[in-house]
RNA sequence: UUCACUAGGUGAUCGGCA
């Protein structure tokens, strides 16, 4: 069974979740009866995907096994639970879950309620967890900070890092780059760059997700050359950029409508030969797209495919905007089936940018016919999907079914913001 | 051999500033 486990962990962290199942259910070694390790692994690898119902169907065989479930197999399936925004799924499993919950079970739940911005459970579970001898540990206090800071709460994060050493957690490089990810998130990358001087001084090594950190907030603040000089400061550090710190600075420039710097950057790493990965060819595509030079944006995709780099659902999607906002609308429709037949599922942006399209079009009818598309594809419209809809009605003065579709999304459980 | 933490790319509307 130990060999079997890694196998099957191996292809869970490599998200080969078809072949780790048929490991599993062809049990190739007769001999080798799965444990509770092997039915955790199979469990966290379809909660990891979402794919919730499948994980409590092995759940049930696990206990028809005879073997019993523990921590480490309901953590991941709350994780999901969470993750799908269901808290009272996640929490029921919680209270009616079969065994003790460990220091991971709290965080995880302590983490979804506060970036839900529901404190006051999250606070009575962290005094819950402390009744119990559970003791909140370094990741619980970063997952804190970290939900504080996407929920804009930047300063009360700050204050908790403040308390961390008294709790016997003392900030580690994550909580600082949580913190410091907060404050870019916030518009102030000066306080995060005030965050990395700090760091430093109480011997915490800055690393690459650090710098990557400011340097995508220096980006998103214009200030594209002082996050160059940054990346030339990382480099002198020893550190060694990632694709994710190119990403950032290739943004930055195609934000600043810079294309051009962008492309040399971008050639640059493909000459050096560190590839660009799938984001930063989007992120150009998405600029040409908007730049309306969609034959310069086809080009980079056959580019990336020589690199045998996939497009993703956001490259195309960014190539169906750019043929949409053109007009281009059949072209964009068969780009959808394009994506669909290239095994890359359209999701609820694909098929949003192609309803507005049509509504900006006056294509009213059809875009109703896409709306039915993709419910009948699995894939439930939201809210943004609904007020193009809205908006296409309304500015033909059909206000009768506008508001017709805000009963439907009433109905949909979808909340009009 | 199995669980929880941090960084880059895509869609609507309206408003402010230029």
């Amino acid at each position: 069974a130990f060999s079997w486990n890694s196998l099957l962990q191996a292809l869970v962290r490599a998200r080969k979740h078809r072949q780790a199942c048929d490991v599993f259910r062809s049990r190739l070694v007769p001999a080798c009866k799965p444990d509770a390790c092997t039915y955790n692994i199979v469990i966290s690898g379809f909660s990891n995907a979402g794919d919730i119902p499948s994980a409590l169907k092995i759940l049930e065989e696990m206990k028809t096994a005879g073997l019993p479930p523990d921590a480490f197999t309901f953590n991941p399936i709350i994780a999901a639970q969470c993750k799908a925004g269901d808290l009272e799924a996640a929490t029921q499993q919680f209270r009616t879950m079969s065994c003790s919950p460990n220091v991971a079970t709290y965080t995880i739940l302590i983490g979804a309620y506060c970036r839900k911005s529901r404190l006051d459970e999250a606070c009575q579970l962290l005094s819950e967890m402390r009744g119990r001898g559970c003791i909140p540990n370094s990741i619980t206090y970063n997952v804190l900070v970290d939900s504080l800071c996407k929920t804009g709460n930047v300063d009360m994060a700050q204050e908790l890092v403040t308390r961390m050493i008294g709790e016997g957690c003392p900030p580690n490089v994550v909580t600082f780059n949580a913190l410091i990810n907060g404050y870019c998130k916030a518009a102030k990358p000066d306080d995060a760059r005030r965050l990395l001087k700090l760091m430093v001084t109480k011997g915490i090594q800055p690393d690459v997700v650090t710098y990557s950190t400011i340097i995508s907030g220096l980006c998103k603040s214009g200030r594209v050359q002082e996050a160059r000089e940054l990346l030339d400061e990382m480099n002198r550090a020893g550190c060694r950029p990632n694709a994710f710190t190119y990403g950032a600075i290739v943004h930055g420039l195609c934000r600043l409508d810079k294309l051009q710097e962008a492309q040399e950057v971008l050639h640059r790493m493909e000459e050096s030969g560190c590839v660009p990965d799938v984001v930063i060819y989007s992120s150009v595509i998405h600029a040409l797209c908007k730049a309306g030079r969609l034959q310069d944006a086809q080009q980079l995709l056959r580019r990336m495919r020589a690199q045998r780099k996939a497009p993703d659902v956001v490259t195309y999607n960014a190539m169906i905007d750019g043929l949409c906002k053109l007009g281009r609308l059949h072209e964009a429709l068969q780009m959808l089936e394009q994506m669909d037949g290239a095994g890359c599922a359209p999701d609820v942006v694909s098929y949003s940018i192609i309803v507005n399209g049509l509504c900006k079009s006056s294509k009213l009818e059809e875009a109703r016919l896409v709306l039915e598309k993709m419910r009948g594809a699995g894939c439930n419209p939201d809210v943004v999907t609904y007020s193009s809809l809205v908006d296409g009605l309304s500015k033909l003065g059909r206000l009768d079914e506008a508001r017709e579709v805000l009963e439907e999304m009433k109905r949909a459980s979808c909340a009009p913001n």
